[in-house]
DNA sequence: CGTCGCTATATCGATTCGATATAGTTGTCC
DNA sequence: GGACAACTATATCGAATCGATATAGCGACG
């Protein structure tokens, strides 16, 4: 889980664990709000399997490509006011490697496991994806949100007091807005392969 | 997190460990998705401190050879369930204490950590709570809603590609819907509040 | 007969969490 | 100017949790 999350937002440039982790909870919010103790365990790990490896310096940020995005800004903001000099506690900035690419590949294509995480996860990650898989993602999830539908307690369940009853009705809700949404991806995607399947009248400018 | 769901569910009467699991994913559903290696060891852990005992329930068959000899004792084990040995598996039926029902009501007060998944199982609970610790709890999960809105990348980021902008504007929808239910929630509170507060007159008696 | 599916408990290694320690940089208030 | 808070940054520890797997009993199906 956490693997994954961190080699997808290493693919955008090289960063270091303390950005890291603020771009997750940014980006995913409630989704991936994970603290250090996860992370810097979990960077060690990819270091070690090699699917990561440590740029030295106090401000690499540099070297990276202008692919740099938001991060890399910041980075290169405080890089400049530090004029080149090794500013605040060394960083260990991590870069992926190619086996972390085909590593992360891996991770994003294993159908085991997608839970609400995960799956918000891989589809935040899928510009990464062939299109079959993304739509064998999102038809996946949508089975399981329909599973989830049928075995979780209705609201008429006389057991329940006011609360638990609220709580169950803005469960079963959010699933339900869960579909529809993994609903509209679903249409988007067969929208953009039909699209691209029969691309005689419209527009593909991208060759050129 | 663990133990004031077993607990909050024990409340309402003995249960074993497989039948809460089911009560947690049927009850609660996407929130307290919880396995065995969870489970056991909690209800280890709470029966170590006191909390809960087991009591002796069902039929406690008593089946357990004494040696390793699988094959040797499994005619045995079969003859004596001929025999008129019935039920299943032994069950560890579990009750919850005087002292089980305080530590309940400690942790349902403890008002650090309340992430989304503890929230709702707080709140699913909340009838063992006075009404002030009800306001005060909906009050910081709004708060805390508030604040995750402001944290989070707005859809209009120019970095993302379509697949995390819709992850985002997702989340942020979600959260938005929190808050709103949230809100219908402390207005209850409060309406529920001003007719206890004057119980002889259950009209809108304003300007007696 | 086998074996499949369900109930039921337990354990294991790996992962993740939450708290805490440490330390450098920056701002700011008196 | 210097105390002090706030932010950046990495690291580690024990405990909680996960996910997989093993064991075991029972009913039903063909």
């Amino acid at each position: 889980m956490l693997d994954l999350a961190l080699l997808g937002l290493l693919e955008e440039g090289p960063q270091h664990g303390y950005e890291l982790r603020k771009r997750l909870r940014t980006q995913f919010g409630l989704l991936a709000n994970v603290s250090f103790g996860s992370i810097y365990p979990a960077l060690s790990r990819l270091e070690t399997n090699g699917s990561v490896e440590t740029v030295e310096g106090g401000s690499p940020v540099s070297l990276a490509p202008p692919t740099g995005s938001l991060s890399g800004e910041w980075a290169a903001m405080r890089a400049r006011r530090r004029a080149g000099t090794r500013g605040r506690r060394s960083k260990k900035v991590y870069r992926i490697t190619t086996a972390g690419r085909e590593f992360f590949l891996t991770l994003l294509s294993d159908s085991t496991a997608d839970d609400a995480r995960s799956f918000s996860l891989r589809l935040a990650f899928a510009r990464h994806m062939p299109p079959e898989a993304r739509l064998a993602l999102l038809e996946r999830r949508r089975a399981q949100l329909v599973q989830h539908l049928t075995e979780v307690v209705t609201a008429d369940d006389p057991e329940l007091d006011v609360y638990a009853r609220s709580v169950a009705e803005h469960t079963a809700e959010g699933v339900e807005q869960d579909i529809a949404w993994v609903d509209r991806l679903i249409s988007a995607e067969r929208a953009n392969a039909d699209a691209s399947a029969v691309p005689n009248r419209r527009r593909t400018r991208r060759s050129a």
